[in-house]
DNA sequence: CGAGTTTGACCCGCGC
DNA sequence: GCGCGGGTCAAACTCG
């Protein structure tokens, strides 16, 4: 999951037109942040400024301005600042975390193997979906299930729920219909096999159960690509991702393993399918984003911090602005 | 009464 | 070919 296209910083630069994109760069982001209300704040302080400005005697009123805006200035600084060291943590946990997913999946493959003899050692490059992945893929049958990933859009979620909830339920915002509940081998907990009811001609399906090893985790497999848009925006990421990748249907006590509140891990099984990341079903993958930015958002907005950081750059920027209309 | 869940039976692929 | 195990079906059941 990219969030590296996510600009941290406060320096925000207002635009007179606001159909000018805030971030170039990311182009699927940016009407994301156009829709933070900045552009709605942004109106509010024009007006608030501009009637204050004929109100008042303009010298009376720049000085001490002035020195508020050097004032928020370094404060916009040291957040900026602050939140680089906040997002650089979260991406040292990140790519944590995804060692950790990575290594239990290899462990699973090396388990699917065993019972396919190794009739040599020779390890291949796997390519999948343009990522070069080194992996230690020594038997066929390993391979072959990585291939059966590839062809099938297969995915994983990881979701944390209460352990003494015995529903094997995950909400991710779209609806499914129990079709099947088995016990496996490997696994004491019964796995539950969902469709996806939401349309009747979409293919996807989808299959939870609790984790061997942590009864408290809960794996959701995917399989396939939804043909239809996202029915429900759900509560938080991954519920999709939970509180909409992939419930749907019933409210339940599963949450998706996240670290922070603002802060969601891509915890999708990067080493089963490297393809993790890209396998998603396509249309759940913006509605992450959302689910995201949503969540920022309204972080945001309720920091007072954010809130003075966002009206000096405001003022700065109107100040400057009508300065250069004289 | 309709939609969703449960659960035993059945199907099918894979390994031996 | 046989047995095992995962996946699916469908009738019975539950719930709103």
């Amino acid at each position: 999951m990219e969030y590296t296209c996510v600009d941290t910083s406060l320096n925000i630069n207002l635009n007179v037109n606001p159909s000018r994109p805030i971030n170039d760069e990311c182009p699927e982001i940016k009407t994301e942040v156009l829709s933070f209300s900045i552009l709605n704040r942004k109106r509010e302080f024009e007006e608030d400024f501009l009637s204050l400005e004929s109100k008042l005697p303009v010298k009376q009123e720049v000085n001490p301005l002035v020195e508020e805006l050097g004032r928020v200035n370094t404060e916009n600084k040291r957040l900026t600042e602050m939140l680089n060291v906040v997002y650089e943590k979260y991406n040292n946990l990140q790519s944590h975390c995804l060692e950790l997913t990575s290594k239990s999946s290899n462990n699973e493959l090396a388990r699917l193997g065993k019972r396919k003899a190794e009739d040599d050692n020779r390890r291949n490059i796997v390519r999948l979906n343009g990522h070069t992945e080194s992996s230690s893929c020594s038997d066929e049958g390993s391979c072959k299930k990585l291939q059966h990933c590839i062809k099938t859009n297969v995915s994983r979620v990881y979701v944390r729920t209460d352990p003494s909830d015995s529903s094997l339920i995950v909400k991710d915002g779209y609806q499914w219909r129990k079709y099947g509940q088995k016990v496996t081998r490997d696994n004491p907990s019964p796995r539950a096999y969902y469709k996806c009811s939401f349309a009747p001609s979409c293919p996807v399906k989808k299959k939870v159960q609790r984790t061997a090893e942590n009864p408290s985790v809960l794996v959701a497999t995917y399989e396939g690509e939804h043909n239809h848009f996202q029915p429900f925006r759900p509560e938080s990421p991954l519920s999709m991702i939970n509180q909409g990748v992939n419930a749907g249907s019933i409210p339940t006590s599963a949450s998706p393993i996240t670290s922070s509140p603002m802060a969601s891990l891509d915890l999708i099984e990067p080493g089963l399918c490297s393809i993790a990341k890209k396998s998603i079903p396509s249309t759940e993958v913006p509605a992450l984003q959302h689910v995201l930015v949503d969540k920022m958002a309204s972080s945001l907005t309720k920091d007072p911090s954010f809130a003075r950081a966002l009206t000096a750059a405001i003022s700065g920027r109107l100040l400057e602005h009508n300065r250069m209309e004289r």
